[in-house]
RNA sequence: GGUCCCGUCGUCUAGUGGUUCAGGACAUUUGGUUCUCAUCCAAAAGAUCGCGGGUUCGAAUCCCGCCGGGAUCACCA
């Protein structure tokens, strides 16, 4: 297979959500699966949106993701710098190329006149087209004006990797700026220099830019290059309505996702199986195998809404299957206040009896602080619950003290304290919905828990007994 | 308004003329795993394949029209 290039190329105005990492992945798959490799560009031409933080940002996403960039800004490669605005002589020199050639002229015309031109536009209903009002005589270009490409408009059809073939009419090709007066190229024109000097062979990008694909091709002529092939991915819908995933809709960033207690391979895998499968009933996929199994032909060509329903089950699948030391070193972080100061060895018990009931690694602390530190006794809990209203207080007590007799006889080992507990279901006449209830609230005051035996044998037989006799002792 | 893209269960999808008037997954509901929650297992419900024509012996799959949704028309990327 011919080894691919792919890259990703954000411009650091922002955080970067998962719908754009989605791209990214996809990139990295596509170039991984040839032996290619996964470029990181960073597009940092608008001077006023510029964010300082974004570009780091954006880095300590695809790093955390494992989707790793062979080149970079901050990776050297033989076809730095990785950052546009490091790269400007390169641009001027290209855009003099169409000067020369008579495909690019100075824009002469100040915002306000342009705005005029558009407005007028918008008034008559009709598209706004630049190359209606090309001045006759344009002024020689000093870099101080706009330069804009001087389009040849005609009819184009290509071929999407993913979305077969396209075409558009001349009407969508028109007079674009590609260089500002700040000196610095736009994204049309500063891309397809980049692409091409970088040697990119694919570029994916969000069907935004099909819009635009005629322009492209039109400046790729004029150029005199060749065009890397065009992949065009579906959108990622909001989950309410029919629109882009954005910020708005609560788009969190990759890096709150992991802060949320999400695993890396479950925003992989998920990322990964919105807008492409393999044709099988496969869902869980490791970074690996969708690098084998991936292709650009099996990508649907309709938006796709996000499901984080779907997010939550992956990650809780992904839990499981790590094993307990592995899912320990993942937890370090989640661990509740008394739970962090456990030694090791504890901790790992702990995750043994809870790892199946984790969805996401900030469910620990609900989930284990209760084998840490004795809880707050909460009768409330007796007193609401459906079963155990029924009884009376005294006869609470009473179950509790049969059982505490006979715990304290008992050797403690799972097996040996589940013939106890099931011997006292006949010693106190009840059922397991009551006694059994009972006794767990009392040892954990949760509204849930691990079965009984594994709870007491994790907890000890000394605080086992001392936790049923405090709640004992509280009559009502 | 011009140009362009898309349209299968609530959601993500399989399916490219005939063992598929539709399979899987998430979500939902029910039952089981001698307490709870989760897991796991089993099962149920859920799509006249956007609508209307046409081509064909036969269409979700091909063609046309319509409707709906989306993108774009920046000195933003």
């Amino acid at each position: 297979m011919k080894q691919i290039r792919t890259r990703f190329a954000p411009s650091p105005t922002g955080f970067l959500h998962v719908g754009s990492i989605h791209t990214a992945l996809f990139d990295y798959l596509l170039a991984k699966q040839s032996g290619g490799q996964f470029i990181l560009r960073s597009e940092d031409t608008d001077r006023a949106r510029f964010v300082d933080a974004a570009e780091n940002h954006i880095m300590d996403s695809l790093k955390a993701l494992e989707i790793n960039y062979d080149e970079g800004p901050d990776k050297a490669g033989p076809y730095g710098p990785y950052r546009q605005s490091e790269r400007l002589k390169l641009y001027k020199v290209w855009a003099e190329k169409l000067v020369k050639s008579g495909r690019a002229y100075a824009d002469p015309y100040t915002p306000e006149q342009v705005q005029e031109f558009r407005k007028q536009a918008e008034n008559e209903q009709k598209p706004f087209l630049f190359r209606n009002h090309r001045p006759a005589k344009p002024p020689t270009w000093d870099g101080t004006q706009p330069l804009r490409f001087k389009s040849e408009p005609k009819k184009y059809t290509w071929q999407d990797a993913v979305m077969g073939q396209l075409s558009a009419g001349a009407e969508a090709i028109d007079d674009f700026i590609i260089m500002k007066s700040d000196g610095y190229p736009t994204y049309n024109f500063a891309h397809i220099v980049d692409d091409f000097e970088m040697k990119i062979t694919h570029v994916l990008r969000g069907q935004e830019f099909i819009a635009s694909t005629p322009n492209y091709l039109n400046l790729y002529e004029a150029l005199e290059i060749d065009r890397p092939i065009f992949a065009t991915m579906p959108p990622i819908l909001a989950p309410a309505g029919n629109r882009k995933l954005s910020k708005r809709d609560g788009a969190q960033d990759v890096l709150e996702y992991l802060r949320d207690g999400y695993l890396p391979e479950a925003l992989v895998n998920f990322l990964a199986k919105i807008g492409w499968n393999d044709g099988t009933e496969q869902e869980i996929y490791a970074m690996d195998e969708l690098i084998k199994k991936f292709s650009l032909e099996r990508i649907p060509r309709a938006g796709a809404r996000f499901d984080d329903k779907k997010l939550l089950w992956l990650n809780g699948q992904w839990i499981k299957k790590l094993s307990v030391a592995e899912l320990a070193k993942r937890c370090q972080d989640f661990w509740g206040e008394v739970g962090k100061e456990a030694k090791e060895a504890e901790q790992l018990e702990v995750l043994a009896v809870v790892q199946d009931r984790l969805k996401t690694l900030k469910d620990l602390p609900a989930l284990s602080e209760y084998f840490f530190a004795t809880p707050t006794l909460d009768l409330k809990m007796l007193e609401n619950d459906k079963q155990l209203k029924k009884i009376s207080r005294t006869e609470q007590v009473e179950m509790l003290e049969k059982t505490i007799a006979k715990l304290e006889t008992t050797d403690w080992e799972i097996a040996k304290i589940q013939s106890s507990l099931n011997e006292l279901l006949e010693i106190t006449d009840s059922k397991p919905m009551i006694l059994f209830s009972l006794i767990r609230y009392c040892l954990t005051w949760a509204a849930f828990s691990p079965a009984l035996p594994e709870t007491m044998a994790l907890l000890g037989k000394n605080q086992t007994i001392s936790r049923l006799k405090t709640a004992a002792s509280f009559r009502a």
